[in-house]
DNA sequence: AACCAGGCCTGTATCGGTTCAGTAAATACG
DNA sequence: CGTATTTACTGAACCGATACAGGCCTGGTT
């Protein structure tokens, strides 16, 4: 006994068939099922009823072909794949953009890429053919391409970065340069002379405005000694650029890396080089994942809330699709979250 | 001077205009566009020519309607998002499923929820109303809801996970209890016979299946002592797990660790309790991400590839999509990367 | 010269929704 | 009680693509 209202096997309902089990129109059924006023409660029962019965959803490439909105959120991700393993980062920055998404029922549409360009395409083509209404823009570089082509195209966009990179697009970043100016001041106080920082990826635009500030942080308090060295964020080039560092013979007493990982890699060559921290070199961390309590000693980090980050950030380019004005501007700057890595320096 | 073809302002040009600037129908270039015989030479390329003039590129959603194929891969993960940020494994995972999709045009929507009720609603969202046109499946627990859920439903799936927790899903999964019993054997060959375990989490479906596994290898063994504890997966724990195990009467020789946080949080345990790793104790993870060559002493981990195993599974969902013979078996089983934290006990 | 076969292209139906003008019935008003 | 207003609903147009039946040439056969 096959009922009617069911269509075979497999076959998903349209809003056809509800209509014809509610005894009404497509038009009726749209209404009621959008919570739109022209159909009595008793109708908008019915159909929902019908729509419960036959497990209908709407078809959504219907819905946004026939004009509504719906938000799909697009992400691209240009770093090579085993860089994005380990960086506690973007796992934590998603998951906040999501807790903003999940509570509009859109959803976040992602994408690994090796380079900016491919980058390009990929937004391109996803606004094209019209499969998200709007991106997050992460990693800028010094001109970035993006910012031209994406505003050419208007897609709407928020870009994670400092506006002085992320051109006119509407932005949100923490001011890291403050930030960095803290942590060096920080180590300053603590008396140390000669520090050495291990920066990120040098084609980032980010890791320029903190070698900047650190180069400027340097000069205002006079150090005797600094450097800065870019790595792309891995572990071994941190561990690597420390083994430099240390093994210099005018080596520095305290380092500050660009993200977790690398400091947790120069926790170990200090370790296997016989130096002890913090007596015989302090270390800071930067973001501040999980990984800075679970190391001993225990890493001093630059702290951020990245899940608020993303949320933040994830608000912000809902507010565009909105219509509303724009909103760029700083979220919280990193604060230092002190440990068991930092010292005075032994004299 | 505004050109007829392209329309106003942040309008995107449609099939419509594409036929007209090339002075042909829209029949015409949809089969242009999509390759199909039945327009001369001449006449593709003018209407190639027009659609690269306007920045053409057809509409996702009108082409899903009309019956195209489009592959949308969805994946939700339901773990509380603090835990995620942590885990290495899950972007080396994605990035594996993205090497495959990206070469098919496809993309993962991606959601992270809270639990696997939660998770159920979004599959049945996302299939009903043709957001995804199959989906990634993982970490299965015992009944897993999911099963019967989505075999209703009909969604093309494959599940990660072993067969006695995937129901009849087409499946790929690590054969954990192989190399559960490769872990044991190994440390027991050093000559350890008390071993514990710090386990994932206990409502995970494989975390049941290496329990069982250690217990198994343990009886076989002979083993003095053994013991398994369950967590999160969050260093935290893991560091409690740790230092409940290192406190008790007669300590483990040796520990197996489930994931690569846990060992990490496990060693500096150990250094916090005075011991010596390996000469006190052995440490032994899983995954073995980068993570495992940044510490010191270097963990010993089993190691799998697991950027290749979100490979394989988005290989398998892609054929299952094309309509090929699901295809359901193991992927290579994790093996033993001997390194500095693991060593015959002490006599 | 008449006919047929392809090749190339147009026109229209279709997918599954939303929207809106229009209509019929119910209610309000004078 | 007749007319104006409101309410509830229908039917058709439309979104932007694809698919397919059919029309018009051109060239080859008989």
């Amino acid at each position: 006994m096959t009922g009617p209202a069911r269509p075979a096997g497999g076959q998903r309902p349209t809003i056809k068939d509800v209509a014809a089990l509610a005894g009404v129109s497509k038009g009726a059924v749209s209404m009621a099922f959008n919570g739109r006023p022209g159909v009595s409660d008793a109708t908008r029962a019915r159909v929902l009823a019908a729509a419960g019965a036959l497990g209908w959803e709407p078809n959504l490439s219907a819905r946004v072909l026939s004009g509504s909105r719906v938000d799909t959120v697009g992400l691209v991700i240009a770093r090579p794949a085993r860089m994005l393993g380990l960086e506690p980062f973007y796992m934590e920055f998603i998951s906040g953009i999501e807790s903003v998404l999940a509570g509009r029922d859109s959803a976040l549409l992602l994408r690994l890429v090796r380079d900016p360009d491919e980058e390009i395409e990929v937004q391109r083509a996803w606004w094209r053919s019209r499969q998200v209404s709007g991106s997050i823009l992460v990693d800028f570089r010094r001109d970035d391409p993006r910012v031209a082509e994406l505003a050419g195209l208007g897609l709407p966009a928020v870009a994670v970065g400092h506006p002085s990179l992320t051109g006119g697009l509407p932005a949100a970043w923490t001011d890291d340069a403050a930030a960095v100016a803290e942590a060096v001041r920080y180590l300053a106080a603590l008396g140390h002379r000669r520090i050495a920082r291990v920066g990120g990826a040098a084609e980032l635009g980010h890791t320029a405005i903190r070698t900047a500030a650190f180069e400027a942080a340097a000069h205002e308090l006079r150090l005797e000694q600094w450097s800065s060295t870019d790595t792309d964020f891995s572990g071994s080039q941190g561990a690597r650029a420390t083994r430099t560092l240390l093994a210099s013979p005018r080596r520095p007493t305290a380092i500050l890396y660009d993200n977790d990982l690398m400091a947790v890699a120069g926790l170990s060559v200090a370790a296997e080089m016989g130096l002890s921290v913090p007596r015989d070199i302090s270390l800071l961390a930067w973001d501040d994942s999980q990984l800075c309590q679970l190391t001993r000693p225990k890493l001093s980090a630059m702290s951020h809330d990245v899940f608020g980050f993303g949320a933040e950030v994830a608000r912000r380019l809902l507010a565009v699709l909105d219509g509303a004005q724009p909103q760029t501007g700083p979220v919280a700057t990193p604060v230092l979250a002190p440990r068991d890595s930092t010292a005075p320096p032994r004299r």
